[in-house]
DNA sequence: AAACCCCTCAACCGCCCTGTA
DNA sequence: TTACAGGGCGGTTGAGGGGTT
């Protein structure tokens, strides 16, 4: 005999929760916790499965997560942590406050994975080629992410409009920190050295024009902060400035030396 | 302008693990 | 010891959206 279902899949609801299921979930956990998933959403009033309010709480409302884009940091600590544990990502995950195994799988399918392949692509092929080929998506991304910096904070709460100030506050002081540094697709860009070792990281380094990738907005507050004050280090005004800075700011921290193993 | 391409990410699915009776 | 329920986890999917042709 088949396992018996998780829930009751009949009259349930599925697909995109709505500003008002949000609420809801919110409203009720935040009131009785969730010491039951599978009654949850009974006593909650939503036509939902006890997984699904599950993976929507731990995915999406919980007030501590931290959205926004990955940092240069973050990737590098993903990319190193994946080195060790494998598709582990709720270990991953745990070695990242604030950020859900779920987002980390999804940055590492859509990003660093293909990141890495087109390294390794590339360094087979920069012999007799030269430059990288900058993938479409990549650039749509750029855009994408400027625009998500811009309004990082609200992103939560614009997902969810109708969710309480209580639940949003919080996430957008945990966000800002990030937003700064990887405002834009300047994560994604100056990370893609954090993988590679110096070497490749530098002849990476060399494929990259300020046309093709701008220079994004930066918070300036961000540098100014005594935490990169005491770094001594400089504010990059350009985009050789801007990788050198970042290579920098990871060989100090350690990534890099622990990456160039890869 | 519109069709097509393809990337992103929220959400789902199903298996596994753990606790309990 | 066994069966079952519930939670957790990793893999996969598909809608939505932006870029290209």
């Amino acid at each position: 005999m088949g396992r018996a279902p998780c829930c009751e899949k009949e009259g349930l609801k599925r697909g995109a929760w709505s500003p008002e299921e949000d609420q809801r979930l919110v409203a009720y956990i935040q009131r009785h916790g969730h010491p039951n998933w599978r009654a949850l959403p009974r006593q909650a009033g939503l036509l939902r499965c006890g997984k699904s309010c599950r993976l929507r709480w731990i995915n999406y409302l919980r007030p501590d997560i931290k959205r926004g884009n990955f940092s240069a940091d973050e990737e590098a600590l993903i990319v190193r942590l994946h080195h060790e544990l494998g598709n582990r990502w709720s270990a991953i995950a745990a070695q990242l406050p604030g950020r859900t195994d779920n987002e980390i799988k999804n940055v590492w399918h859509t990003h660093i994975k293909k990141r890495l392949e087109d390294n390794d692509a590339d360094a087979n092929a920069s012999a007799a080629a030269g430059r990288p080929k900058q993938h479409k998506a990549r650039k749509s991304k750029a855009k994408k992410q400027a625009a998500a910096a811009d309004d990082n904070s609200e992103t939560f709460t614009a997902a969810s409009p109708g969710l309480s100030s209580s639940v949003s506050s919080g996430v957008t002081t945990a966000t800002e920190s990030t937003a700064a540094v990887s405002s834009g697709d300047n994560a994604a860009t100056t990370s893609a050295s954090p993988q590679l070792g110096p070497a490749k990281a530098e002849m990476e380094m060399e494929s990259f024009s300020s046309a093709e990738f701008p220079a994004p907005p930066i918070d300036e507050s961000f540098w100014s902060s005594p935490e990169v004050m005491d770094m001594g280090l400089a504010v990059p005004s350009t985009r050789d400035e801007d990788m050198e800075f970042w290579l920098k700011m990871l060989l100090e921290s350690g990534d890099m030396r622990d990456l160039s193993v890869l």
